[in-house]
RNA sequence: GGCGCUAUGGUGCAACGGUUAGCACGCGGCCCUUUCAAGGCUGAAAUACGGGUUCGAUUCCCGUUAGCGCUACCA
């Protein structure tokens, strides 16, 4: 036991009943950007004790939720499934040192009749139940016992808290909570009950900071009290305020999208989704609210963290999404967006090649500033990556009928492009603009009916560079191929 | 019911005894403009309520109310 050692040690212990949803995922970040700040180290702990909730096949869907968000780990993952005899040593230990006790009350009758409405009836002297078994009187002699830690009928309970500050509890409102779960068939022992596993493996990995949801601050006392009974040193204890749903109830599936990977599926980038979850609950003091990682792993501290719940709010994780497409180092993006056009069957091996990258960057380069979401590269900028596209309606509507002549001012405009002795941004504006005021009309009515004509969007990047993006050959050939839908738009 | 936690605009956060209560998202307006974004400027919008403590409370204490959590042989 490096006892001398300073270094943090945190761990991120999810169970496998579910994929990895946006608390735990924020959870995770809060353990991760705490180690790493501090140089400390990261634990993964899979908690499956329950054998009956638990899928394993789910902790795949939990690592690739991690591994989305750019969350590693320096030890695990570890199983509590393929640790239960550490367990059962520890109930053993309790048992003999005679703070824990085998409870014979069948399961039902202990949730049911004995806790719940005895204690009500009881009022203000004894509201919690203390079954006969603590005492040495089983109940229901003969059967299979559980195991229960036996809380002193005094005295008060504390803990350390990086967020709430210290924290104290009467025992008396501790009920004697489960330690072993009843063993069924030919077992020795059960299964752990989550308060020891959790207790005996952080003691047995070290853990010093316990940094997880405040759903568990009420656990703390117990756990507290378990610290002790097992003879070990409690670990500072940092309790995050729930995330909870639009309508400031805790979020669920009812909220929609709740796992990170459906964010991912959306079309986020894991940079915003990152520094969007690592406001909600932190903040670095000030006001600065764009942090690149770098800058989140610098400023991360337990008392930046705030102690009210706070609502999930999509449309500032979609203003995030939409920072991060604009800022981030285009080099950084490519890669993303590569993988959203091979979603799509868009992806050309050639934009791989060193010529055909470079104009895939600036291509990006040009569509990122109209992105909202990583789908957008394949529907909204269809037109820039294939030459399969339609006339949206709406956009036809709105610049194809305004002016009788616009069929033939496009192939005058598709002439001149093509007559160009050079082809650039002012040449190719000047000639648009010579046409429009030898034919006495504006020049936004045949930017803007060029635009429908040559993407099949009202909305695209500024004319003259998408000319440029999709190359002369491109612009010429899709500015006469739209003539007879033009003239099409115009008459009706 | 019991125990606990929390309480600043609609939302996320600042202000940790003294500010005209700040920033951001969202919403409205204006500017820019070649569509739409982005960007700039700007408007509406908050200290839950009641008592204390203090020269002075958003800030400290108590109560009320509200929300949330725990109260499982779930984690």
């Amino acid at each position: 036991m490096p006892s001398g050692s300073s270094a943090p040690r945190v761990r991120f212990a999810p169970s496998p009943t579910g994929y990895l949803h946006v608390g735990g995922a924020r959870t995770a970040l809060f353990n991760w950007l705490f180690a790493r700040h501090a140089g400390g180290v990261m634990i993964l702990r899979i908690e499956d004790t329950d054998a009956e909730r638990n899928k394993p096949e789910l902790v795949e869907g939990i690592l690739d939720g991690l591994r989305w968000l750019g969350i590693d780990w320096d030890e695990g993952p570890f199983y509590q499934s393929q640790r239960l005899e550490l367990y059962a040593q520890a109930a053993q230990k309790c048992l003999e040192n005679g703070s824990a006790f085998l409870c014979y009350c069948p399961a039902e009758r202990y949730v049911g009749g004995d806790h719940a409405e005895e204690g009500q009836e009881t009022g203000n002297v004894r509201r919690i139940s203390r079954c006969s078994c603590r005492d040495g009187n089983p109940s229901v002699p003969g059967t299979k016992p559980a195991v229960r830690f036996k809380v002193p009928l005094g005295g008060t309970t504390r803990f350390q808290d990086a967020v709430f500050g210290e924290r104290e509890f009467a025992n008396e409102d501790i009920e004697d909570f489960l330690l072993m779960r009843s063993s069924r068939g030919e077992e020795t022992h059960g299964l752990p009950s989550y308060q020891l596993g959790a207790v005996v493996d952080d003691i047995d990995m070290r853990i010093t900071h316990v940094i997880r949801g405040a759903d568990h601050i009420s656990n703390t006392p117990k756990q507290a009290l378990l610290y002790r009974a097992l003879g070990a040193e409690l670990p500072l204890f940092a309790h995050l305020p729930l995330i909870l749903g639009a309508d400031r109830t805790r979020l669920s599936k009812r909220h929609g999208a709740t796992s990170v990977t459906s964010y991912r599926d959306e079309g986020f980038l894991p940079e915003a989704f990152r520094n969007f979850l690592a406001l909600l609950g932190w903040s670095a003091g000030g006001d600065q609210e764009f942090l690149r990682t770098s800058e989140l792993l610098e400023k991360f501290t337990l008392a930046g963290v705030s102690r009210t719940n706070g609502v999930f709010d999509r449309p500032k994780l979609e203003w995030f999404n939409t920072q991060y497409l604009q800022k981030l180092p285009i080099e950084d993006l490519l890669p993303a967006v590569e993988n959203e056009l091979k979603r799509s069957k868009l992806w050309k091996e050639e934009w791989a090649a060193p010529a055909g990258h470079e104009w895939f960057s600036k291509t990006v380069d040009l569509l990122r500033p109209r992105i909202r979401l990583l789908p957008d590269f394949s529907s909204w900028s269809r037109a820039f990556f294939s030459d399969e596209f339609e006339y949206e309606q709406a956009a036809r509507d709105k610049f194809w009928k305004k002016e009788p002549r616009l069929p033939q001012f496009i192939a005058q405009i598709a002439d001149a492009m093509a007559a160009l002795p050079d082809w650039n941004h002012d040449a190719c504006e000047h000639a648009l603009r010579a046409i429009a005021e030898a034919a006495g009309v504006k020049a936004g009515v045949l930017i803007n009916a060029t635009r429908v004509a040559i993407v099949g969007q009202a909305v695209a990047p500024p004319l003259f560079e998408t000319f440029l993006a999709l190359g002369r050959e491109r612009v010429v050939r899709r500015l006469r191929a739209a003539i007879p839908a033009v003239e099409e738009s115009c008459k009706a």
